[in-house]
DNA sequence: ATTTGGTTTAATCATTTGATTAAATTAGTT
DNA sequence: AACTAATTTAATCAAATGATTAAACCAAAT
């Protein structure tokens, strides 16, 4: 077929500009004319390869709550191995720099779906992690390794206590009067600090 | 003057309203027809009380802010001679109730915040929290009684693990099955789990 | 070189939306 | 009752915005 290979880069150039404005404006102040603007091409040229404004949309969020959840799985899989507390260090150490790479996503992430909820459904299904991590803590409790907690207390704490300081970001650095170099120092002692958190209260180790 | 009463019923209905629409959907998405319908008002009495959208959203956010951070100051005032333990019950369990009665307060500071990180200057200078925790946390470690901390540290993880559960409400809710009921469960307990938590990772008691 | 089909563009449409205007209405004052 | 000033309303405007159309363009096949 004709200009196939051109196409694939149009395609690509929207995708990418799409996926930088809606994630730092959200759906409602993101204009089409926008993200052809930051992409370099015509409004028509994006209907063309997108049907809609929804469609697009709908593309760039599933993808960054896939990027989002992806490492999770991994992470916890019962396949690995390593002691409890190198898995939660390895959690936190990654999401703290995906944050790091991509700071608009929580935010953009629980906006959205706090304006359509029902679009969960669709995107939460691959992340498998509930079901390892509530065997291996069961496990440990009855080794009394630890003290009992169910699972979603535990993700709970661990994901709020790591991307929390992202969310707050703004508000932190301007209470503390710290800078960009300062915050990203506190977030590089916060993947000891974490940890040790979550394993003290779990009475580990 | 004349109708001068039934004027400020007029404002506090769009004020009321103007805050439900704007909580919900952010400002982008906010329609002024939308507040309008909701407040059962002209759109035009609408300009005629608050010059513009803007204005309106200004008004909004700074007193959604301004209610956000207001028991902070009292909880951890250095006036209250309550021991730290219970200053830090009593603000998860003030917080997890004021975040029930509002739960997309948080959403919505933090996402319109991201777009406009500049508008947080204006209304975070009444958190005063600050210099009075510095100073309890010193006061304690110098006593040898808690492990160091710094307060940026200490306030973004009891803040985190109290407000992350409604930011992430609709994921934990469908991942680990659970209604609604049984989330405010999860809620009540956290009362006591996050000052635990807290306390153990200072190695207070 | 011409044809063909996919792709891109400029121009334009219809609707939405923030805002305004001028007239109507209301409540207090004389 | 008539007047005055504040408030509310219906009607409308201008700009922004999502989407479409028809023409131009480009690259591969014949």
């Amino acid at each position: 077929m004709a200009g196939t290979k051109k196409s694939k880069e149009t395609v690509d150039k929207i995708k990418v500009a799409a996926r930088k404005v809606f994630l730092e404006k959200g759906f409602a102040a993101t204009k089409t004319r926008d993200i052809a603007e930051e992409a370099g091409i015509n409004i028509a040229s994006l209907h063309y390869h997108f049907r809609d404004k929804d469609s697009l949309f709908e593309i760039i969020i599933k993808d960054a709550f896939a990027n989002f959840t992806k490492l999770l799985n991994e992470i916890f899989s019962t396949e690995n191995t390593k002691p409890f507390k190198a898995k939660i260090e390895h959690f936190v150490v990654h999401y703290t720099e995906f944050l790091k790479a991509n700071p608009y996503v929580p935010t953009f992430l629980f906006s959205e779906l706090q304006r359509d909820p029902d679009k969960i459904k669709g995107m939460v299904k691959d992340i498998r992690i509930n079901e390892d991590i509530q065997k291996e803590l069961k496990e440990m409790t009855e080794k009394g390794m630890i003290t009992p907690v169910d699972h979603a207390n535990f993700l709970t704490n661990m994901m709020g206590l790591t991307v929390f300081p992202f969310l707050a970001r703004p508000i932190i650095m301007f209470k503390t009067g710290i800078d960009d170099a300062e915050f990203l120092d506190m977030l590089e002692k916060r993947k000891k600090l974490v940890p040790e958190i979550i394993c003290k209260s779990l009475g580990l180790e």
